[in-house]
RNA sequence: GGCGGUAUCGUCUAGGGGACUAGGACGGAGCCCUCUCAAGGCUCAAACACGGGUUCGAAUCCCGUUACCGCUACCA
């Protein structure tokens, strides 16, 4: 199998595992939790899931339990191992790391073939020999007569010497759950008490007549192999769960608890797709967002840890993440507010965490390169530092970074309207502005200050007459952090160059 | 259609019978700070889906209605 090859690339390194917490916790679990996520490699890591695997992850890493990854690999047609990759790196691009090797579901078709056959043994399963066009005829015929369709166990009453015969004559058959009568229900971790009337619960299709197995075989199957003691998803699941729960009987297994998490919709309250803009955890990657902003986002969307509590690190989420804080009600994915949370992180993180994220943007930009960059690390901190306060995303950042790292600008044709109206008054006073500071001796923030403050006042001008042309001249823009930190950052140099370049377009 | 789930400002949410004139945040409007833009501070507009109960008292508990979402495959 191709996806078994992505399996050693990307085996994670494992993660240090938080203590379990001290706390009170009255969800605390009774053992070691063992949870996992299960996604099907059919395309990019979307935010939902991320964030069904933020849950996941914050639940094992809280109770010092275990965070396994499960690709769900069955789907053969609709499967492969660009998604299976994708998933990976946008969970490593998260930080969310798992504890054990990747599980692949399509590994493991000869134990779930052999745990239906345990269940014919056991007499919880039936041969079906209805072939699958019987079946949708059936069920269309039901539909036009505006009746439900439900299996109607023909083949649970066949005659042991008719099955006998049928199995002889190689008529290939699939293994059908006996749904028992009864109600089967559990205590979901988010819900409460759920409960479904077994007779709502059609004869299911456990293995298919190519011995293959039906989603919800293969996850019960697996899912008792690994052990899992919390079974998170997404509330989609929740009408297949008294499905798996009768499975988990059938095999004589005991069972997990469930959390049933919500969904995540776009701005017109139906299920986030495409059509509602970024989904994938990767365009946000490529927008600028930071891991830990996309996280804090995510994990608000759906849990909250009661107050006021908005901004938290990863460490605070581990920390403060409780199942009682998870809530029930799908939340619509609010782009602006991430882009702000984004802009607190950015603020938040530790220059020397941020520097790696810039470094490949203005690289990719093509406004510098690795080395350029690292030839004077202390000025280009000072910069990002300056610039990180003004900006959303990481993009934010490399814009504004241009006339820094530029040899030379063009000017914002508003920038020109608006603060160069005047093109010979701007000129004479750019002329003064550069004599100026061309007599500063100490290229400093403090020394420049007050070196043009003094030329406003001697001149009868507020300090902002003097500050935006010189602005529009240093950087070509309107907009950037105060205009002596500009000074510093271009240098004396540059600086005076740029005006004179100014001057020259201006006459 | 059947079954299940959900329901507090436009959005994310606090709230778990009296502390609610319903709090915070994003977004919006305005003010302050200020060399611009951000950031920050302050102010304003903005919500308990509806109807019945239970109770001295309900956003909080129960029932119903409505709306929305999900499932309803030999898909996952």
């Amino acid at each position: 199998m191709t996806e078994m090859s992505v399996a050693a690339a990307a085996a994670p390194s494992a993660a240090p595992r938080t203590a379990p917490s001290p706390a009170p916790d009255r969800y605390a679990p009774a053992g070691r939790p063992r949870l996992r996520f299960a996604p099907s490699p059919t395309g990019y890591l979307h935010v939902g899931g991320a964030r069904t695997a933020l849950f996941n992850w914050l639940y094992a890493r809280h109770f010092g339990g275990d965070f396994l990854l499960r690709v769900e690999d069955t789907d053969k047609a609709r499967s492969n191992e660009a998604s299976t990759r994708a998933i990976f790196e946008g969970l490593e691009w998260l930080g969310l790391t798992w504890d054990e090797p990747v599980v692949y579901q399509g590994a493991n078709v000869a134990r779930h073939a052999d745990d239906g056959a345990r269940m014919l043994a056991a007499g919880a399963v039936y041969r079906c020999f209805c072939t699958a066009e019987e079946l949708d005829e059936r069920r269309a015929a039901a539909h036009a007569r505006h009746e439900t369709f439900t299996y109607d166990r023909r083949c649970d009453r066949l005659a042991p010497a008719e099955i006998a015969r049928l199995v002889a004559a190689g008529t290939p058959y699939a293994l059908r759950f006996r749904v028992p009568e009864g109600t089967t229900g559990w205590n979901d971790l988010v819900h409460g008490e759920i409960a479904f009337p077994n007779k709502d619960i059609d004869d299911f299709v456990v293995l298919r007549s190519d011995g293959t197995p039906v989603y919800n075989m293969a996850v019960v199957s697996d899912d008792i192999a690994m052990r899992i003691t919390l079974v998170m998803r997404g509330d989609d699941h929740i009408s297949n769960t008294p499905k798996q729960i009768l499975l988990y009987h059938a095999l004589g297994a005991p069972l997990p608890e469930f959390a049933h998490l919500p969904m995540i919709h776009g701005t017109d309250g139906k299920k986030l797709s495409k059509r509602h803009g970024a989904t994938a955890v990767a365009d946000y990657q490529n927008q600028g967002i930071l891991p830990t902003a996309m996280l804090n986002f995510l994990a608000l969307l759906g849990w909250s840890p009661g107050g006021d509590r908005e901004i938290m690190t990863v460490p605070e989420m581990v920390k403060l993440f409780s199942p009682d804080g998870l809530l029930r009600k799908a939340a619509i994915f609010d782009l602006q507010k991430l882009e702000w949370m984004n802009g607190q992180h950015l603020s938040l993180i530790a220059l020397d965490d941020l520097l790696p994220r810039v470094v490949p943007a203005l690289v990719a930009a093509g406004l510098a390169t690795t080395e350029s960059l690292a030839a004077r690390p202390d000025w280009f901190r000072a910069l990002i530092d300056l610039l990180r306060v003004r900006a959303r995303t990481v993009l934010d950042i490399v814009r504004q970074a241009e006339p820094y790292l530029r040899d030379v600008i063009g000017y914002d044709p508003e920038a020109v309207a608006k603060q160069w109206k005047d093109r010979e008054g701007a000129a004479s006073l750019l002329a003064l502005t550069r004599t100026k500071l061309a007599g500063v001796t100490e290229w400093t923030t403090a020394a420049l200050e007050p070196a043009l403050r003094e030329l406003a006042e001697s001149r009868g001008l507020t300090a902002g007459k003097i500050f935006q042309p010189l602005r529009v001249a240093l950087t070509g823009l309107t907009v950037s952090p105060g205009i002596f930190d500009v000074l510093v950052m271009l240098g004396r140099d540059r600086s005076l160059a740029r005006i004179d370049a100014a001057l020259a377009y201006l006459r």
